[in-house]
DNA sequence: TCTTGAACCTCTAGTGACTAGAGATCCTAC
DNA sequence: GTAGGATCTCTAGTCACTAGAGGTTCAAGA
């Protein structure tokens, strides 16, 4: 059996994250010792490593929670599994292309103050203050 | 004068945002009407779009303030106006690799299943389950 | 068996940048 | 004068944690 700390340092997430995930109710409550601390076993350590995982991919905690209830019931349509990862990979596209709408107004107006100057004359804070200056449709 | 709802739909800042804003000492408090209502005037509705505009382009509203501050003290460098627009520079390009690595890996699993299966046999969910199966570093 | 001290427990509060809602007051057009 | 939309303040909620206080338990060494 892992304690929290041991589970933590298998899957790399924190140990107040492991709590909280089990307060929001993506963990389950699980086995205590007779001092009341945590004792994990293999089950546990794998679907953590599922959440984790989905986590770095850029699921919300809803998402994940739909996930799970999909996992836990095999014999179910994965057609919303599909659905989630399609919605999430759209998301991710979107914010791409609207950061590289930000990153090519960042890059004209760092580029347009060499920092030599003052704060008056500063090339940065003309176009901060000038949205009609941009090049690039950012939001 | 400018009530703050003529100044929400002119900025595009909502007006809890805008009361938020003076809140936060972003933007100082404001004349009142004898009602205790907010007007604004020129100068406000021109400040409030330089935050929104360098909300817009990613900046924290720490960064804002600092920004703020350089552009009431026109005599001094703009050397920290354009460190910061670097840093939100890095950060954003950064940002973008991230998600771009993301976005792989979502289009890796998302095309591995067709929605058709049932969710004990699920491409996506056994994706999420195995980190090893990634083909890209994300995260 | 005793003693450290690291790891664990619960609980509350804080983060950033808002957003939502309650309940009261004000302003303006008719 | 009145109707009702806009405004006011205040508190609490969002998301996904993170930090800290104050107390308890566990495991290794003496």
């Amino acid at each position: 059996m892992l304690s929290i700390g041991d589970l933590s340092r298998r899957t790399g997430v924190k140990v107040p994250t492991i709590r909280y995930y089990e307060q929001s109710g993506l963990l389950e409550a699980t086995a205590r010792t007779d001092g009341n601390q945590r004792r994990y076993g293999e089950a546990e350590a794998e679907k953590l490593g599922f959440i984790r995982h989905a986590r770095d991919l850029g699921f919300s905690l809803d998402a994940i929670r739909a996930l799970i209830e999909l996992q836990d019931h095999p014999d179910r349509s994965c057609a919303e599994a599909n659905a989630l990862a399609r919605d999430q990979l759209a998301e991710v596209t979107e914010r791409i292309r609207r950061l590289q709408a930000l990153e090519r107004e960042l890059q004209r107006i760092a580029e347009g103050c060499d920092g030599d100057g003052t704060a008056g004359s500063c090339y940065v804070l003309r176009s901060l203050a000038d949205h009609g200056a941009c090049e690039t449709e950012h939001s």
